[in-house]
DNA sequence: CGATTTTGACCTGCGC
DNA sequence: GCGCAGGTCAAAATCG
């Protein structure tokens, strides 16, 4: 045996096993060598001078004998000091190693959660600057108007950038909590002011706000056999009335995540096309949402803000159908349509046509999702139409679960994500999909089992 | 046994 | 005032 060879063998028998510490050793190794006292140096070149000549000639007071059998002696004491080094280095290690992971983690839902609000933000703006381009014709504003302090840009920044920001910074749980309705008119048509909001607001103002929002719907139809989608609240049937000019009932729930939770929600279907399921949302939640609910809860709240906001008029929504379900929903092809006609403005996302594929060429950063670093993406199904129930809901699971697998080994993004879109869109919400219920005819609201 | 669903009755707004 | 339709209430039934 080599000097050489000395260092290499005190390598532990459970790091060699593990192939993908190697690299961490070979560093520990060589900075614990750095790492050495004067004193630990000259004894380690002390003992391999010794190894390397027969005879001692240089006492170290380390009591290095000649004799190669001593030499040996000392050499495994070296090595199991940096044993017991190294091995302190690697809890260590492993220590800030969870705690970088932790640390990653967190990140990533912070990016999360910040893609989710510069989305909403991102659309608003577009929305605005649509408005204001079909009214006035000028849509820029400058950088130095847009940096201007907020109390000096009344009647420049688009109130709802502003209402966006509240999101923001507040609750942005998803729910209607931050929304500040406009639609009891403090604008003019093409003359959009802002009206900063303030902690002072008087109750009444948030009464008529919460009346208003209350009024506003969102109603979102997707072609599932499931009796309801699941958006990830939770529901309590309160009645069921027979609709007229429709076979099929119409089911009335509220929301009861928290005592007194004003959000309804209807679900009926759809008169013509019985695969069609019509879900409408109604008020605002008064309570935090879970992550499985925000996705819903976000789309529709956006959707109402931007209709109780006057962002976009019916007759925008006439002239350009897709525009608000392009800015709700960027990845998708649905229609948007905003009822004039009903009793209470209502915006309708028809998520029933078939995907687009172009659309998802779009940046990576456009889309509304968020993709756990562990796990099944916690958006995709309730956006993206619904989860089914029972073996459904664990089949697009299981899909949605393949698709994350393959969206985080696949270096092709948008491909993998286009493939998981479709297989979901397509598949699982288009009533061909594989499920233990499926009964040839659509299910009815009477029959159905909400969560 | 508590939570949820069912279902008939009741309330409200609107048009005639 | 009356009828209709949409929406809500609440007691009974059902479920897990």
């Amino acid at each position: 045996m080599g000097p050489v060879d000395l260092p290499m063998s005190l390598t532990s028998p459970t790091m060699e096993a593990d192939e993908d510490r190697r690299v961490v050793n070979e560093m520990d190794f060589f900075s614990m060598e750095k790492s050495r006292t004067e004193t630990e140096q000259e004894a380690y070149k002390a003992q391999n001078l010794n190894l390397e000549k027969e005879d001692l000639t240089m006492d170290t007071g380390l009591h290095l004998l000649s004799g190669s059998d001593l030499s040996m002696g000392d050499g495994f004491l070296v090595a199991a000091q940096e044993t017991d080094e190294r091995k302190s280095e690697i809890t260590a290690m492993k220590a800030k190693m969870g705690q970088m992971e932790e640390e990653n983690q967190r990140l990533r839902n912070i990016l999360a959660q910040m893609n989710q609000n510069y989305n909403f933000l991102q659309m608003q703006f577009i929305s605005v600057m649509h408005k204001n381009k079909s009214m006035t014709g000028n849509t820029n504003l400058s950088n130095e108007e847009l940096n201007k302090p907020e109390e000096g840009r009344e009647g420049i920044v688009p109130k709802q950038f502003l209402e966006g920001r509240c999101l923001t910074e507040g609750n942005f749980n998803g729910d209607y909590c931050a929304l500040k309705s406009s639609f009891n008119g403090d604008q003019e048509e093409g003359k959009e002011t802002v009206s900063l909001l303030s902690s002072s607001s008087s109750k009444s103002c948030e009464q008529a706000q919460e009346a208003t929002m209350r009024k506003a719907r969102v109603s979102v139809r997707v072609r599932s056999d499931a009796p309801m989608i699941t958006d990830g609240c939770h529901w309590r049937k309160y009645g069921q009335k027979m609709a007229k000019g429709s076979t099929c009932p119409r089911a009335y729930y509220r929301c009861t995540m928290a005592v007194g939770c004003p959000v309804r929600k209807q679900v009926q279907r759809c008169a013509d096309d019985q695969t069609i399921l019509i879900t409408s949302y109604e008020g605002k939640h008064n309570h935090p949402l879970p992550p499985a609910a925000m996705s819903m809860a976000s789309t529709t709240s956006a959707a109402a803000s931007m209709l109780l906001s006057g962002t976009i008029s019916s007759a925008d929504s006439l002239m350009n159908p897709n525009l608000l379900a392009q800015a709700v929903l960027p990845c998708t092809s649905g229609f948007a349509t905003i009822s004039a006609s009903a009793p209470f403005p209502t915006v309708t996302l028809d998520l029933t046509q078939p995907p687009n594929p172009l659309q998802f060429q779009k940046p990576s950063s456009q889309l509304q999702f968020s993709i756990p670093a562990i796990g099944r993406p916690t958006a995709i199904p309730q956006i993206f139409g619904q989860s089914l129930q029972s073996e459904e809901q664990q089949s697009i699971a299981d899909t949605v679960s393949a698709a994350t697998a393959a969206l985080t080994a696949n270096p092709n993004f948008t491909a993998a994500l286009a493939a998981a879109i479709t297989s979901i869109i397509g598949g699982g919400v288009g009533g061909s999909g594989g499920g233990a219920h499926q009964t040839g005819s659509p299910a009815c609201v009477n029959d159905d089992t909400p969560s």
